[in-house]
DNA sequence: TAATTCGCTTGATATAGATCAATTTATTTA
DNA sequence: TAAATAAATTGATCTATATCAAGCGAATTA
């Protein structure tokens, strides 16, 4: 399980084995089921997640109890709450399996000395963060310029690889539109 | 004109004088009417860059023609286009001026020089982009969570500072809202 | 100061997508 | 493997927002 993490990590940057160890060494394990939460509304986030296996989502709950999804991660991806980890105040978020999953977790400190201690790590956490960044404010973009149809063809393109594990109103919910509208996009698409 | 960016600098980290003047010999000073653009879509980006007077835009055009604007800046605002900076590839982004503004640039080399050398300035750095994820992560639920008339209440609440210096037309752009829409949400929320 | 342009409003109508309800199909669970 | 539950489809209707067009007032420009 935590080969994925080091195969990861091997392919970013370059380490030397004492470095791999004083990271393997506090990392925390975490297995999930599915629909088990990682984070639940209300809770303050403590840690860096990474995913090992599984597939994973990041939602909130509006007011009439309707969840709107802002983020998937399958393996090899970050997962976690930034806002309540850097304020330190309970989070508005939710995040659970959407299958059965495995995470690596770091309390923040162990984190922030890791990014200390290797400098490589620091900076690849940084480039990290900036191309979701990107990615967010192109999301962005695309929610103010595009169609419902046109949201759901750049999803799929976009993230072709995991795009078929994910339910499909899972995925209405994460563009913004409705189960119902979904399904007929799909059919206009297909017949034609 | 650089007054602004130093007293920014002074009110977030500490600086020695051979820091602050280590920063202030690679800046770069410029005006920019009403209108003139930053940057321009097919161009690369090469710059960081500080907004100390005005009010200044980031908008993409799309295939029809219309704007969407996905940023605006003011004083003590940083502005750019980080991806086309990251991939040196041409912007698909325009950045103008919505007012007579002025802008610190900083080269990337020298930014970059800058974050090395110092680096309560990087953890700066740092610390808006992670601040500036969050942002764009909550306009992202927000767009596709709540409605016309509550994405512009948000707004104006969270804006409340510059919302007044910027035309309804292009409040209704980055809205994702037609301007006329946005002319009846007002007019309805000012009838009760 | 008249003319022009720009930003905003208002009205009439159209439409993408939402809502509600009923089925059908697929997936879990007993 | 049957029963139960959840996910997806389909139809009818509704509604928020878009579109198109005209008009108005303020700000720029001639």
């Amino acid at each position: 399980m935590y080969d994925t993490f080091q195969e990861y990590l091997d392919r970013k940057i370059q380490l030397n084995n004492d470095e791999k160890e004083l990271i393997r060494s506090v990392s925390i394990l975490k297995k999930l089921r599915k629909k088990q939460y990682l984070l639940q509304e209300g809770d303050v986030w403590k840690y860096h997640a990474f995913i090992t296996r599984g597939c994973m989502r990041t939602y909130a709950v509006d007011d009439k109890g309707v969840e709107h999804i802002i983020y998937f991660g399958i393996e090899n991806w970050w997962i976690g709450d930034r806002e309540s980890l850097l304020s330190q105040t309970p989070s508005r978020l939710n995040i659970d399996a959407i299958e059965d999953s495995e995470v690596i977790l770091f309390t923040d400190p162990n984190f922030e000395m890791i990014c200390s201690k290797v400098p490589a790590f620091r900076d690849m956490v940084h480039t990290i963060i900036s191309k979701s960044l990107n990615v967010n404010q192109n999301r962005v973009l695309s929610s103010i310029s595009k169609t419902a149809e046109e949201k759901y063809l750049e999803f799929i393109q976009k993230y072709a690889d995991f795009a078929v594990r994910i339910p499909q109103a899972m995925i209405a919910s994460y563009l913004g539109i409705k189960p119902e509208t979904l399904s007929r996009i799909r059919n206009a698409i297909a017949r034609r």
